[in-house]
RNA sequence: GCCGAAGUGGCGGAACUGGUAGACGCGCUGGACUCAAAAUCCAGUGGGGCCACGCCCCGUGCGGGUUCGAUCCCCGCCUUCGGCACCA
């Protein structure tokens, strides 16, 4: 018999795919608006290498449901692209030497035949690739409306600087102080830079939560302790030296009797002249300037010893007229709240860490009714605590006494009821070249101009030397920075900063619409009839990233009038890591897996199969060498059924059958565990056992009809998973075009039995199983059960004390 | 420290709504075919015990609880992984 040879048969039936454009999908004309639809997404990929098994797992997935749900009737959306501008990019081309826009596109040749050789089903007429100038043209486009709306604006801040990347980075990608991409301990910085507005957003990133129909709950409350949101009150305390007033933010007003001492960052800009002129001076300037040097990771060193400075100076508390002294300590952040905080040390572990370093007073103003007041102690915060010491406030629940001090204080204009958040603002700008400029001029007459409409794309313009030097290196092109402005006619020169990669990758979503659309980004309604993707599928590691950038434009998008919706993605499903000899796969480990050589050992389909056959898709699962042997055996023995089926040529298929009934299980099993569980291992071995329990009866004449049908199912089931194989196997079965064949449906009837195997159980522990008839009463179950010997052993003698029967299923004694 | 997820054979995992624990695959053992090997096919495979071809006991991280019945629900621990972390 003809062997099972995968490369022949895959590479034939990717020509077929790539001949027909099987799966590119047009969008709907005027009269299919409302066909049946689905947008089927994936992350897409960096083109800073080839495909790793990461992906080979992420697009598998994501082909499985783009075919059941193709197969069920919908027009299904499955486009992919490029995330080709950025660091990762960048990188990889400085690494392999060679400019950006060469080894970008070397990269993005090599992953599109990776793709085609894995049989994935992708609609290649909709390709996108975000460093291209038809696709960034309309990036710029949208900044300008952003820009318009002053959701981008300039501004000079602290902000994280990467010393080897060379350039500065969003909060978003410092992980524990250090660059998300490259380690490197990240430095603090004063710099001017462009900015996205998300902080206005934060409370809709929030509210809007309740849109999406199945997100991971950890990708949510990983979004939400992001987003940071508190609710509390600015107070205003005031210092009388400097005739000025400083707000400070605290969850815990209801503390606010508490306050003994007061405490300023060293970036707080109030220092300098608070101690202006005082013998306090210099001590405190110099600790200023000493935690200014420290990095983010020392100044956060949970086991550092808490330091500051006395100022001299004094504030003044609102509601007890204290006066009580102002200290200057790197453990007060200026990002966060005002930059000052009133101390409460009896309250706060932190502050009363502080007190007791500096010998400063600890007052206690919150405490349960009958605990015995210890002065100068911290007091932890409990459910039944009420307000002491704390003047007509006193007595008061702490919640109470929160909104009623608030109260007080705002109808005295001292204070207010306040949110603050933990989300920062996006830093846009990179001092980067390989990235999408922003199409803004600096005029010197006109200031701060946007690039009209009609003169975009901006190109990227070509220099000699494109390596990070901590300026942007597109400075050096100077006919490019020099321009004319376009309001004055006089002269300006360019924005040389290039965009956050993660801008580009906010909306490439949307362009994958209407990707050949040249007159704008995209067609509102050919956006609204594809839009919000149905089901996202990617990695975890951009739970706050990209889901919460993507998640941000959309709702400015749909503000601004050009999208109807609000969320970008309904489900989202975070795909686990795939381990290899026990630790993540990485280049310095030297344990990285190569997809190319796995399918040319075993071909695609063994590796399709077995990426998804590991363990639930959401897990992090280990790669075991010998496992895909299963996965090829299995296709082998299918290979030999559904050739001897061929061979035997067209018999009758008996209306039922102990196997048709088994093919109609595997129907309903499969359908249900993809569609409805979404569980991707389990289907497979559905189909497994079906094949095993055919191979088994194969060579019985008798029997040949069901064989067959037994046989052509399971081929038809296994088609998401191993398309070139089903389809070649198809064919041979006198068939064609599987992957336009409906999806079989199981007949009820058929899933409907005659018997089944009843459980007998003594005190919970199972004795016995018996096959009897569907549809006897609970009292003939029970005397069957009793008829049984090897239950009459444990219940002859004893008294049975209780009967309990669950329908087709079991029956307990109690004895 | 706070929040979240998970612990099941030698291994990856299955058990969907509280009802047969270990589906399916890997590995291993024995057998068939073969001069031999590969491939393929058949059978077995959680641990222990015995009056051993059938039955008994134990068994889903640990200790309790609820229930006729718990991998599943509740309480308390342990371990691992992930996120946040001087956020006032």
């Amino acid at each position: 018999m003809e062997r099972y040879e995968p490369e022949t048969i895959e590479l034939k039936w990717q020509d077929v795919w790539e001949r027909e454009r099987a799966f590119s999908v047009p969008n709907p004309g005027p009269g299919e608006m409302d066909e049946r639809h689905t947008y089927v997404l994936e992350m897409l990929p960096y083109p800073s290498g080839e495909l790793h098994m990461g992906h080979v797992k992420n697009y598998t997935l994501g082909d499985v449901l783009a075919h059941v749900r193709r197969r069920m009737g919908l027009r299904v959306l499955r486009p992919m692209g490029y995330d080709a501008f950025g660091l990762p990019a960048e990188n990889a081309a400085i690494r392999e030497g060679g400019h950006p826009r060469a080894v970008t596109e070397r990269n993005i040749a090599a992953i599109r035949e990776q793709m085609r050789r894995m049989g994935w089903a992708i609609d290649w007429d909709r390709e996108v690739s975000t460093s291209d100038p038809s696709y960034y043209r309309w990036t710029q486009w949208i900044f300008l409306r952003f820009y318009e709306q002053g959701l981008a604006y300039r501004k000079e801040a602290p902000v994280n600087w990467c010393p080897n990347d060379q350039t500065v980075l969003a909060n978003e990608q410092v992980i524990d102080g250090r660059c998300e991409r490259c380690g490197a301990e990240v430095e603090r910085r004063n710099l001017e830079q462009w900015f996205f507005r998300i902080t206005d957003y934060a409370d809709r990133l929030l509210d809007e939560m309740s849109l999406l129909e199945s997100w991971p709950e950890h990708v949510l409350t990983m979004q939400r302790n992001w987003i940071g949101r508190s609710e509390g009150a600015e107070v205003v305390f005031r210092i009388e030296e400097l005739d000025a007033d400083i707000p400070v933010f605290t969850t815990r007003p209801d503390t606010l009797f508490g306050a003994t001492f007061f405490v300023l960052a060293p970036e707080h800009p109030l220092v300098p002249e608070l101690v202006r002129g005082t013998p306090h001076e210099e001590e405190v300037l110099d600790y200023a300037r000493r935690a200014a040097g420290r990095s983010a990771i020392e100044r956060a060193d949970p086991e550092k010893e808490k330091t500051g400075v006395f100022t001299g100076a004094f504030v003044t508390n609102p509601v007890n007229e204290q006066r009580i002294p102002i200290w200057v300590a790197d453990y007060v952040l200026m990002e966060y709240g005002t930059g000052a905080i009133m101390a409460v040390p009896a309250h706060d572990e932190r502050d009363f860490e502080f007190a007791r370093r500096f010998e400063l007073p600890v007052k206690v103003v919150v405490a349960p009714p009958d605990d015995e007041l210890e002065e100068g102690t911290y007091v932890p915060h409990s459910e039944d605590e009420r307000l002491v010491d704390s003047a007509q406030f006193t007595g008061l629940p702490a919640e109470e006494g929160k909104r009623a001090i608030v109260e007080w204080l705002e109808s005295r204009g001292l204070g207010k009821a306040a949110v603050s958040y933990r989300l920062r603002d996006w830093l846009l700008s990179r001092q980067r070249y390989w990235g999408c400029p922003i199409p803004i001029l600096y005029c010197d007459s006109c200031g701060m101009v946007p690039v009209p409409d009609e003169d975009l794309p901006v190109l990227l313009p070509e220099v000699d030397e494109y390596l990070p030097k901590g300026r942007s290196p597109l400075a050096a092109a100077e006919d490019w920075v020099h321009a004319t402005c376009p309001r004055c006619g006089g002269e300006a020169h360019r924005e040389t900063d290039t965009m956050d990669t993660f801008v580009d990758s906010s909306w490439y979503f949307i362009r994958y619409c209407d990707a050949k659309n040249d007159g704008a980004p995209w067609s509102r309604e050919i956006a609204d009839y594809w839009l919000p993707v149905n089901q996202y599928i990617g990695g975890v590691e951009h739970a706050i990233l990209h889901l919460l950038y993507a998640r941000f434009f959309v709702k400015v998008l749909n503000d601004l009038g050009l999208l109807g919706f609000r969320e970008p993605f309904l489900r989202l499903f975070t795909q686990g890591m795939i381990h290899y000899l026990g630790a993540k796969m990485s280049k310095s480990k030297g344990n990285v897996l190569s997809p190319d050589d796995l399918i040319a050992t075993y071909g695609a389909d063994s590796v399709r199969l077995y990426i998804l056959y590991m363990g639930p898709a959401e897990d992090d699962i280990e790669w075991q060498d010998t496992g895909i042997d299963g996965m090829a055996r299995f296709l082998g023995r299918l290979w030999r059924l559904g050739l001897e089926a061929a061979e035997r040529g067209p018999v009758d298929v008996p209306a039922d059958g102990p196997l048709v009934r088994r093919a109609h299980a595997a129907i309903a099993k499969v359908s249900d565990d993809i569609l409805r569980r979404f569980q991707f291992n389990t289907p497979i071995a559905a189909v497994i056992e079906l094949v095993n329990e055919t191979y088994h009866v194969k060579d019985d004449p008798a029997r040949a009809g069901e064989v067959r049908f037994a046989a052509e199912t399971a081929v038809s089931l296994i088609q998401p998973y191993a398309p070139h194989l089903s389809e070649e196997l198809w064919e041979r079965l006198g068939r064609e075009r599987l992957w336009e064949e409906p999806w079989p449906q199981a007949d009820p009837a058929l899933l409907e039995r005659e018997t089944f195997e009843l459980v007998v159980q003594v005190n919970g522990k199972v004795r016995d199983r018996v096959e009897v008839p569907v549809g006897l009463s609970d009292p003939e179950l029970l005397a069957r059960a009793k008829e049984l010997p090897r239950v009459r052993a444990h219940v002859d003698g004893k008294e049975i004390r209780k009967e309990i029967v669950v329908p087709g299923k079991l029956v307990n004694l109690v004895v």
